[in-house]
DNA sequence: GACTAAGTTTTCCTATAGGATTTTTTAGCG
DNA sequence: CGCTAAAAAATCCTATAGGAAAACTTAGTC
């Protein structure tokens, strides 16, 4: 019957639909963790989360099936699907130190590789630090964790090794995990000590007083790399991570005392 | 209606299943991708899978969600899951730099925390390295492959970094992958010359000439371990994987340039 | 020979039913 | 009142069939 068709006679565009279902539901769910709607450590009913993103359990089952593998939820067989825990202290302290393994590597071997391309993306990308810091509040906090994400993926990138890439990209997503955490303490808690105690870590990272710590630090890392001073990239990084580490701890250790 | 139950009146030692039949299939696939029973880049069918293990389509698809974050298999959107290519050169060689920024540091940290049972437990692997040299054949290179997989993974899970532990984990499989296709290779093109330059390296790596220099390697990390001598450890261990990749790059070359 | 158009196949997603296991509730007994 | 044990409910896991959308193949026309 090609009647209904021939109305429609103008070429169709046809637009390839961007990605299957069970992929913007896995983004949906990371999602849902990310902001928190789902609690670390709370429960995943399988249906209930079916019903709630109004799809059926297929594209949900294997959502949870990869985001297990990314170590974001974990499956206790039989009884079901629980979101993982925060880091604990000592797998944050873990973390940071496979950073120190993977990362100055990373940035020593990215100015060793950097290409025009390479450097164009790192002077937009720390241009685009400076603009966060001119925003105020909670866009800012986003924005700046937003460009640490990808100020470190873009060094590995550089670097040229897909494994070393791909291994900050997992390691990533639980410290982006902690951070949001923090934050969202932060916001909770307002008015107690310990909430200010908090704040005062959090004001030290981020905002204004010694706040443009970490982006000065990523600047003097993505001066280094388009220079092609590889033994300073490497000092660099390393010196940054372990600050990062400094910066944070005091805040691992409070969450985690709770 | 008791009468069903109580017929069984000792009390029934609940053995709780020991996985469910997803984390099963999960295994058997992945073996499958091991034995190249699924060739490397071939197309992997969910139906046919389904039907050829005797399942539904779901266990199927939460394992293939699963190898697909384990890199093992990869997802093209509308077009079905295809068994990823072997390792290309560049990232074998990748691969080999990856472990020489983490193993390193492992076999040095596991120096320095070992404890009785670690060292029980490093006695042993190698026990079972040596025993595995007096077998002969297929069932030879079996065994010392798996025993480097242990080996390996021991060392990391000594070092006390489950960050490091897991990142180990997700190289391994791509190397025993390797591996097992280098096996493959040379008993599939027996005669050819190429092959038998592939069959000499592989006397290299495994037989009785310099074979067991790998095992030889390993003990001296062993020791060095056991002796709680950090710095020879990571020594030791940073010498073994160059010599490792020395021993494989003719075969990965000659492989890759098929 | 090249392009359009239909048909076929493949793949993905949905829906529902039923079996198995764990947890909770309830009842009985000491 | 506290403890054990059975029944009930909830949850998870599996199985199967079928519909919708996209990609591939084939055929027809200029």
């Amino acid at each position: 019957m090609p009647s209904k068709k021939s109305a429609a006679a103008r070429p169709v565009k046809r637009v390839p639909r961007r990605s299957v279902l069970s992929d913007d539901i896995y983004e949906m769910i990371k999602a849902m963790i990310f902001d928190h709607e789902i609690a670390p450590g709370a429960k995943v009913n399988i249906d209930a989360l079916a019903v709630q993103l109004d799809v059926s359990q297929t594209p949900v089952r294997e959502s949870l099936a990869r985001l297990e593998s990314d170590g974001l939820i974990a499956k206790e067989p039989l009884k079901g699907y629980k979101a993982t825990a925060l880091l604990s202290l000592k797998e944050f302290n873990d973390l940071f130190q496979f950073r120190l393994l993977i990362e100055p590597w990373a940035a020593e071997q990215a100015a060793k590789l950097v290409d025009n391309t390479g450097k164009t993306a790192l002077k937009a990308e720390m241009q685009s630090a400076n603009t966060a810091l001119k925003i105020s509040g909670d866009d800012q906090f986003q924005a700046l964790t937003e460009h640490d994400a990808r100020f470190h993926a873009l060094i590995a990138s550089i670097s040229g090794n897909q494994s070393v890439a791909d291994s900050y990209e997992r390691t990533h997503c639980h410290l982006h995990l902690f951070r949001l955490f923090m934050a969202n303490r932060l916001h909770q808690i307002d008015g107690e000590s310990r909430a200010k105690f908090v704040q005062e870590l959090f004001d030290e990272y981020y905002q204004a007083g010694s706040g443009q710590l970490a982006i000065k630090e990523h600047d003097v890392i993505a001066k280094a790399i388009i220079a092609q001073n590889s033994k300073a990239a490497r000092t660099a990084m390393h010196a940054h991570i372990e600050s990062s580490l400094k910066r944070f701890a005091p805040a691992a250790q409070s969450i985690n005392k709770k």
